[in-house]
RNA sequence: GCCACCCUAGCUCAGCUGGUAGAGCAACUGAUUCGUAAUCAGUAGGUCGUCGGUUCAAGUCCGAUGGGUGGCUCCA
């Protein structure tokens, strides 16, 4: 037999036998490396223990501290769900497939007479743990295509077949544990034993291979850790990630609700969460003029035959809603772009104006799927910071980079982290290469500039230009869209939209569509997990309310409110006969960053003594000196 | 839209295998005037999401429908 040599992570260089597995070095290392070991790494593929190496290579060993080692923990635990399942279930159930994912996992199944209801969860829970302590060995085997199709067609997984089909590889690898056969690239790990810490944590319907015209199966949605307190801990962190779920806090800090009879996706804003929203619009609104845009207004609807110019009708209908007055039909915006199209169509443009900036504050309407619904993450309703630049090809690049410009500092402002995508030309689009090309450049030229990382996502672009993608996160890690930026080409293209060029003749100009928070919705969602309801001082609905200690100071107290009040500070005064520690704590509950606290110390000295919603008492200060703390922080975005 | 689950007082929740509803907080009333996260006592409040069915009898079982939750598909 050949020798072959493996190269440690510590540089040694270990001459071994061809066929000698990991599991064999990690023992020629130290017995407790060789029990500890999840997998492997050879050359930069992840492999099983187990495996023969027959070729010289870089070897090293996976154990729990490997950043990998999570990730081959839960695939390995999907196999054991599976495997519980199906001994459990048996010729019911078929298995599909069975990744790891971001904090767990979850195990596809096709059945037709079982439904799995989460009262099952203990009964597979118990399972898992019955064949983990059995210790089995998880072994791969290798066989030809024809074999592993012959193999799975005869156990009546029909699902596997058609993966094994589609795989279109000569052999494929299949791993075994007890009676459990699954296809799988693997790597796992080397016993079922390893499993000590999992958890189903939801159910969930999902299509087959995310195709809407297929077969539903069911998903069960598990978590595994390599130890039971890594599992608590991740649980605890799940509890604390509800706690600054925006429905809730939007309930509890009196923003919002949601009614049934006015209908699915349609919030009605109170007077906390009203006040939140106009404070965020009047910052956009200065904002935009301080980088040159222009406010516009449009109409809420629009005839119909216009949406069918735009092409809206033929490719958004059914997100739309219609009425008819008249015999006319009108179609309630879904987008901006349209009104701004004819504001720009209503006189001649000159390449010297160009580009022209138009902002809306605009209300659109979308009929959502009702199933996709959340909160004020998904409405069917809302406001978004749209605007439309209208501009030169050779603008492209600057105007792009502008707005990318105006993302970075809104987030900085709101210390929101963001992930960034670019979208380019997918397969059925309209424009021209040199078009897209440009306009793909420009976008990928201003995300370098940013200095950001950024995702490029192939061919998912819209049908009529490439577009950046910028995602905030919720409270539980869901990203949610809000900023884009995209290139247009079809709607200058569609309606017409022209200047006259230096050159005396009409030109094309080329549209950029782009949103900086998105939603306002959508945004205060995300702010309101963001900040766990406790918002800084400039966003704060009520910034500060006035709280006496006993009747006595009431006119005072009733007076340092209307002097507060008059100065542009959006205070509450409760003057109720209540004691001064309740006060506190209802302020506190609702998240007040200031309580004024009034006595007669206070009173005499004309003052007031400030405490932070952190519990820190501030030195007693004048209204005057308050007004001026306010002003400077609400300035400084704090 | 699809799959599963949920829907009891304003909120959070109890209500066993069917025998026409209960708590805490909030609200209201009264007493208490009390300096940094809950003063005490009392009162009121629900045709158990809606419609239909089974049953002598349904919050509890079945069906439909509305809304919600977690996903899938889609998307700001």
């Amino acid at each position: 037999m050949a020798d072959v040599q493996i190269e440690l992570p510590d540089g040694s260089v270990k001459q071994v036998h061809s066929g000698t597995t990991p599991h064999d070095i990690a023992l020629s290392i130290s017995e407790g490396l060789a029990r500890q070991s999840l997998a492997a790494r050879f050359n930069d593929q992840l492999i099983d223990l187990t495996r023969p190496l027959d070729t010289s290579g870089k070897l090293a060993l996976i154990t729990p501290n490997s950043p990998e080692a999570l990730e081959i923990i839960r695939h390995s635990c999907a196999h054991l769900m599976a495997q519980a399942v199906k001994e459990l279930y048996g010729d019911e159930v078929q298995v599909t497939i069975g990744p790891a994912i971001k904090d767990g996992f979850y195990y596809d199944f096709y059945s037709e007479s079982k439904t799995f209801v989460p009262e099952d969860f203990p009964v597979i829970e118990a399972k898992m743990a019955e064949l983990a302590k059995q210790d089995q060995p998880v072994t791969r085997e290798v066989m030809t295509r024809h074999a592993a199709v012959d193999l799975f067609r005869e156990m009546g997984e029909t699902y596997k077949v058609e993966l094994i089909e589609d795989l279109g590889e000569e052999t494929v690898s299949l791993y075994r544990q007890g009676d459990f056969v699954d296809l799988c690239r693997g790597p796992h790990v080397p016993r079922t034993g390893v499993h000590k810490a999992f958890k189903l944590t939801s159910l969930a319907g999902a299509y087959w291979r995310g195709d809407e015209h297929n077969a539903m199966l069911q998903r069960i949605y598990a978590t595994a850790f390599l130890n039971k307190k890594d599992l608590k801990a991740h649980l605890e962190r799940l509890e604390e990630a509800r706690k600054r779920d925006h429905r809730k806090l939007g309930r509890e800090l009196d923003l919002f609700s949601f009614n049934e009879e006015a209908g699915g996706g349609l919030v009605l804003w109170h007077p906390k969460g009203a006040m939140l929203r106009t404070i965020i619009e009047d910052f956009e609104r200065k904002e935009h003029l301080k980088r040159g845009y222009d406010i516009v207004v449009g109409p809420q609807i629009l005839k119909t035959d216009l949406w069918k110019m735009s092409g809206h009708y033929e490719n958004y209908r059914e997100n739309m809603y219609f009425t008819e007055v008249d015999e006319q039909g009108y179609g309630i915006k879904p987008m901006n772009c349209l009104a701004h199209m004819l504001i720009y169509k209503s006189k001649p443009r000159s390449y010297r104006n160009l580009p022209v900036r138009y902002f809306e504050l605009g209300t659109v309407h979308r009929h959502e799927k009702s199933g996709v619904l959340h909160g004020l993450l998904r409405v069917r309703g809302f406001t978004q910071d749209d605007a439309h630049i209208i501009c030169r090809p050779d603008q492209i690049d600057a105007e792009v980079k502008g707005v990318m410009r105006f993302v970075q500092d809104v987030a900085g402002i709101f210390g929101f982290d963001y992930t960034m995508e670019l979208s380019t030309r997918p397969d059925k689009s309209i424009g021209s290469d040199a078009d897209w090309e440009q306009a793909t450049k420009a976008l990928r030229s201003a995300l370098e500039d940013s200095g950001q990382p950024f995702e490029i996502n192939e061919g998912d672009g819209a049908f009529y230009g490439p577009k950046i993608d910028v995602k905030l996160k919720d409270a539980l890690d869901r990203e949610w869209q809000c900023a884009t930026i995209q290139c247009d080409f079809t709607l200058p293209e569609r309606f017409d939209l022209t200047y006259v060029g230096a050159d005396g003749e009409k030109h094309r100009p080329v549209m950029l569509h782009r949103v900086i928070v998105g939603s306002i919705e959508r945004f205060i969602g995300v702010l309101i997990e963001h900040y766990a309801g406790s918002f800084p001082l400039w966003l704060s609905p009520v910034q500060a309310i006035v709280l006496n200690v006993t009747d006595n100071q009431a006119d005072y107290a009733q007076e340092v409110y209307e002097q507060l009040r008059s100065a542009g500070v959006r205070v509450e005064v409760d003057l109720r006969n209540e004691k001064l520690g309740f006060k506190i704590r209802e302020a506190q509950v609702a998240k007040i960053p200031y309580m004024l606290v009034i006595g007669d110390r206070e009173m005499e000295q004309r003052t007031v003594a400030p405490r932070f919603r952190d519990g820190k008492n501030l030195e007693p200060v004048s209204v005057d000196d308050f007004v001026a703390f306010v002003a400077a922080e609400t300035a400084a975005f704090k």
